[in-house]
DNA sequence: ACATTAAATTCGA
DNA sequence: TCGAATTTAATGT
């Protein structure tokens, strides 16, 4: 079984937990890895675990038949998805694939339904969590189409910084430009390009390796 | 696709 | 255990 204090440093919510509750997290909850371009969840699959990056960067989204990816959101370490798959009963309705080597906690649909059902934090979370989501994907309704690959760009790193889905308060992230590629559904080089974009215009500043964030706030409403 | 540069790893003392 | 040398990975054009 995992550490209390382990937990608390992988999950933003198990610090709205009670004692008791947290025990119960604990039992719940298994770790596994996986490596990179490894499949985590396929479309239709039925593992109902909700999950949390602990370490790494994975990616939400479709493919299609021919094999071009869609993305919905980009994971990194914070993040907890599957709340939907796990609510409804319902069969995955996207693929999820590691990035990078991923480090993942899982807890299985009982634990998950004990806390729903018996823990205010735990619920206080989840709204909060949903609501977040909401309205990411309302943001997703314009990206494909109005707007260009930087502003696309823009947003996809903007959205790994929303405080609620990814609790991380460092404005850094280790991320590669390759991997900022395939988060925003462009080529290295594109994307490369892009972000040199972004730096001349002050809103972040590149590194070897990751990124910092300067100005969120323009990158967020990058292109409206 | 290729050239450059940063980082990680190996090796010898 | 230190640092130089080599290899691997990321970046820029």
């Amino acid at each position: 079984m995992i550490a209390a204090d382990y937990l608390k440093r992988i999950a933003a919510w198990s610090r709205e937990l009670n004692e008791r509750e947290l025990e119960i997290a604990r039992a719940g909850i298994v770790e596994k890895s996986y490596r990179a371009d490894e499949f985590i969840f396929m479309r239709g699959d039925r593992f109902d675990y909700w999950t949390g990056v602990v370490t790494g960067l994975a990616r939400m989204g479709i493919v299609s038949r021919g094999g071009k990816a869609t993305s919905f959101a980009g994971l990194t370490s914070g993040a907890w998805f599957g709340e939907g798959s796990v609510l409804k009963k319902e069969p995955r309705r996207y693929d999820v694939v590691a990035l990078r080597d991923t480090r993942l906690a899982m807890m299985d649909r009982n634990t998950f339904f004990w806390l729903f059902e018996n823990s205010v934090g735990f619920n206080r979370f989840l709204v909060g969590q949903l609501n977040e989501r909401l309205g990411q994907f309302i943001g997703l309704l314009e990206y494909g189409r109005t707007l260009d690959a930087t502003a696309r760009l823009a947003r996809s790193i903007a959205s790994l910084f929303n405080p609620i889905l990814y609790p991380d308060l460092t404005m850094h992230l280790e991320i590669t430009q390759e991997e900022i590629g395939a988060l925003s559904g462009i080529s290295r080089q594109n994307a490369n390009q892009c972000l040199k974009r972004l730096e001349k215009q002050g809103l972040l500043r590149l590194e070897y390796g990751g990124v910092t964030i300067v100005d969120l706030e323009r990158l967020r409403h990058y292109g409206e």
